[in-house]
DNA sequence: GTAAACCTTAACGTTAACTTTAAGTCAAGC
DNA sequence: GCTTGACTTAAAGTTAACGTTAAGGTTTAC
């Protein structure tokens, strides 16, 4: 089964253009043409994407999947390697959901300051009592 | 107790320009002056600092954090706005830790494939079997 | 059979969030 | 008193990741 870039474009949430830029880029290598030059896509292609939009999504730079993109088509030898990435991007990204937890903390904090704030129903003025409130 | 800029930069992890920067966009208001105009930074612009860095952190982006500061100037009247602000970002704090908790699942099942394929220790060459995998 | 809706490449433009540079002021140490 | 180093400003430069435009070729619907 084959794709058109729009079809693909639909699925992946990316727009045409972006596809385009992302093959000129080097992530996603080896898409097949029509004799007259169209794109198009093949279900190996799909699951490439899935993987690199989950990469790009988590926060690694096109530079560095374009690396791991590379070291695929190396093949087995470079599996270690491109292993090793994934371990230490998924290390990041474990960080990062864990800040986003502790931010996440205090956002809800302040909310819960300004619901009281707000349940006091203040019409008379008076000094703000939390520590950072302008 | 005041604060230096560099002091300040130590403090937050934010680099003095950047601080200029952030107080220039509107983000820290009301940074007070020695004569010679050099910043002096207090407690209070400190709790402020803390703030803008977890909504920043959090994907708000300076345009919007400068919204939220202009609307704590303007005093209790824009309580509610300001809560309303915060709980809007809180869910999409959420879903972008739900999101990222996905993806986190997905580069971890690669690490798993790639690991598998590891201990096979495979330097006899046979085609691959998870798909996408090039 | 022709117009609309697709496709192509190349190159230039945009945006956010810094980052650097240039040119200057000011206080402290020797 | 002069150098050193931290501070100041305004303005220009950088980077990543697109987005837009131009100029054209191809496919599809009626």
């Amino acid at each position: 089964m084959n794709y058109s870039i729009k079809q693909i474009a639909e699925i992946t949430n990316l727009k045409p253009h972006v596809l385009r830029y992302y093959e000129k880029e080097g992530l996603l290598p080896d898409v097949t043409r029509s004799e007259s030059g169209i794109r198009k896509y093949s279900e190996s292609d799909l699951e490439w994407l899935s993987l690199i939009c989950c990469l790009k999504n988590t926060g690694m730079t096109i530079k560095q999947i374009r690396e791991f993109v590379k070291l695929s088509l190396q093949g087995q030898e470079t599996l270690k390697e491109r292993c090793h990435m994934l371990i230490q991007h998924k290390k990041q990204v474990e960080d990062q959901i864990q800040e986003m937890q502790k931010y996440l903390w205090k956002v809800d904090h302040k909310i819960q300051y300004f619901t009281k704030q707000l349940t006091i129903h203040t019409s008379q003025i008076r000094p703000d009592e939390e520590n950072g409130e302008k």
